[in-house]
DNA sequence: TTAAAAAAAGGGAAAAACACCCTGTTTTAA
DNA sequence: TTAAAACAGGGTGTTTTTCCCTTTTTTTAA
């Protein structure tokens, strides 16, 4: 009966052991072991000989985040599902996930039948898409996808910009003249419809570009 | 055997139950029920006879946050042991958690070993401290506490300081000349040890005075 | 009830941030 | 291979922020 195997990744422990708790608690699922962040799945994956079914993966976490680990797991061995499971519900972020290799994307205030009928979705049609979710991808992909792309020197100057660095110092950090950082902020002011500073703080912490630990 | 009775506030559905399926798991303990937020606990509690031995309780939900709902639990019905639950490790959090009554507080990454300990310590002794909290009340408690205490305008002023607006257009919304938001602004440079505006940002955020949704 | 403390308001000036103009060079892509 | 886009930088002026001060008003406590 209990056949397909669970991997859950999520470095609260306590968490990653409660959601085993309740995966076992399913009539056809067994969680075959536990993972605190991605390197450490990974690691564990490749000495295998068997590889789960299905990992239930958290998106937030240390040293190997969601979804740069569901990248390189899904490149390796795509016949493991991922199934993320988050409390983040930014359309961002769950659009990263997927376009990274996972199977279906559930937040974490869902009941817990929702997750077994994921599950069980996961194992018969290959993947398992919640309502919000598939419209979410709807409107991504009807050319509606305005995610505004930041260049790997400006989300540089974004980390420093959320700092008490005056631009003068967050030129000389970068090696550029104060005067490229001016240009750097007004083109930063344009694409996202900001004003001044503060709201580069703004959304630099609230897309999660930096992290205020 | 299993005569303790534990009820789970947790604001992600599938975290509580999943929670709920660990508790169940141990030997002396059941789950009574879940509610998603603080102020469903108060409701629900007001209507038993019975009332549960203990709250496993977050403290980051909406509505009523775990600060609020175990004061006003703790002041209504003495005998019931809140411990909380939560992935916020910021000191002043867990200190305010234990001056609203919790009888315990427990970071979601510890082992599930550790949540068993802790509920039947708090049956037995009626408190449960792993050594890190234990540490913190003492230093704490030590006059080492320079809890810096931020006044209520501070407070107002300091979220609006979260906004693209100016200090001109603060001190109109505060009803205040700007030569007075200034004086509020280098007040709070002085208490936060902090240059400029950047930081009075970095630190409302950082402990959350204000929340970036 | 009076002295002290805190809150509110203000003047003035330097520094930083912002806005808007511009010129080249280097990459990228059609 | 050529046009467009991205990158780096310059000049100038305005606004905002920051940091000195001082004064008035309100609150608090002795």
């Amino acid at each position: 009966m209990k056949n397909i195997s669970v991997v859950v990744v999520d470095d609260h422990i306590l968490l990653a052991q409660a959601i085993s708790s309740l995966v076992n608690s399913f009539d056809q699922f067994f969680t075959k072991y536990l993972c605190c962040n991605g390197q450490e799945l990974l690691d564990r994956v490749a000495l295998e000989k068997i590889l789960p079914d299905i990992v239930l993966m958290d998106v937030n976490m240390p040293i190997l985040n969601g979804i740069e680990t569901t990248k390189q797991l899904t490149k390796l061995y795509p016949s493991i599902k991922v199934l993320a499971l988050s409390v983040e519900d930014e359309d961002e972020t769950i659009i990263k996930m997927l376009k990274a290799g996972a199977k279906g994307y559930l937040l974490k205030d869902v009941q817990k039948t929702i997750l077994e009928k994921g599950l069980l979705e996961l194992v018969n049609s290959g993947f398992y898409y919640t309502k919000d979710v598939s419209n979410l991808l709807m409107n991504s992909l009807s050319g509606n996808s305005n995610t505004i792309q930041l260049k790997d020197r400006e989300i540089e100057f974004l980390k420093l910009v959320c700092s008490e660095m005056t631009y003068k110092q967050i030129a000389e950090k970068m090696f550029l003249s104060p005067k490229t950082i001016d240009g750097y902020r007004d083109v930063l002011f344009e694409k996202l419809h900001i004003k001044n500073r503060i709201g580069l703080v703004l959304y630099a912490i609230k897309h999660k570009i930096v992290n205020i630990s």
